[in-house]
DNA sequence: TTCATTTTTTGATATAAGTCAAAAAGAAAG
DNA sequence: CTTTCTTTTTGACTTATATCAAAAAATGAA
């Protein structure tokens, strides 16, 4: 929680009554690897910030499984379309690792944005930051080769390889699992 | 101007004294074919409503314009990135069409967040919607064939095909103009 | 209309990346 | 330690898409 605190506060500084209304909202999750938070066809209600863990965000084509992304510690993780729409999700959310999680509803959120201008501001803000992350990945799978793509991932996020599989890496990097295999032994 | 609040109310219901207070905050702008809103190196300190027209965003790779986005009726556009960040942006933005803006300053912006809760409650519920919009596209793009993404332009976004030329348009698909005009002969 | 410029198409060839299959390496279980 | 199962690598071959070059078509100006 107290990292959770603290990881916000990097977007925006909250006051102390809507910290406190925010923690009366959150609910503490601990699951295990392989556990899910969703599968596809169900609606999702819980918007998570992921204190420790791994999860990713996947989804079937043609019977296989698209990852097509992971959250580790400090993001917040949904089916955003789901949750945002109220539409029944096409993906799944897996665990990765064993991982703390604090989940929060839409209705309860909903609630605090009413209570809580500034709550509404972080959230505003959040989606700013995210908004942006997203185009960024958007451009560098769209525009590059797999072998940058894989050296991009290498440079600024290290830790997904050393954390994931690299069936789940591949398939997030939109690449096959034996073309990312001889990308990676040519150094 | 009625055209812009037409269509934000779509997102949210502003209350009265809000929308006056953002019609204040407005800037009408006409600008003609082949004009520029932003070119690479600037801050982006201006969101636009797009009320007519037509408008791409495109950077440059290896000597080569990558068109990444389009804007038409109805589109809020801007370097999201260097809009939120206040660095200076990468892309430039560039009229399709000769087009009819609405334009919002950041600063004005961020007054009116601190005046009307409302207002910041609508550009929170378009975040949402630009971030879950982005989110299809980048699937879209990165895990299916250049026919799909063509037969996926045609399907769901047909005014493309008609306003703007071939080069832009495998630009924005990620794949060359030989390639798009191939997959268009065969229907 | 005619000429010049830009855009789109077509052809030949090259290349990045996918697929299928099997071997090798690593991890887990008894 | 073996045995089993999963993950990663290697090899041979195929395919989608890019590139380079030129022709054809469309657009626009004079």
């Amino acid at each position: 929680m107290q990292q959770l605190f603290q990881h916000i506060s990097t977007y925006y500084k909250l006051s102390e009554p809507a910290l406190e209304a925010l923690y009366e909202s959150l609910e503490k999750k601990e699951l295990g690897r392989y556990e899910y938070l969703l599968t596809q066809g169900q609606v999702c209600r819980q918007m998570y910030f992921l204190e420790k863990g791994a999860i990713r965000g996947f989804y079937q084509l043609d019977g296989k499984d698209i990852t097509h992304w992971f959250g580790f510690e400090n993001n917040f993780v949904t089916s955003f379309h789901s949750f945002i729409t109220g539409e029944a999700s096409v993906e799944n959310i897996q665990l990765e690792e064993s991982s703390t999680l604090w989940a929060i509803s839409k209705d309860k959120l909903t609630a605090l944005y009413d209570e809580h201008h500034d709550i509404e501001r972080l959230v505003r803000i959040a989606y700013e930051n995210y908004y942006i992350k997203l185009e960024e990945r958007y451009v560098n799978a769209q525009f590059r080769s797999a072998k940058e793509r894989y050296d991009d991932l290498l440079k600024y996020s290290p830790h997904i390889l050393e954390r994931i599989s690299l069936g789940h890496i591949a398939s997030y990097l939109g690449i096959s699992q034996e073309t990312l295999s001889r990308i990676r032994s040519k150094h």
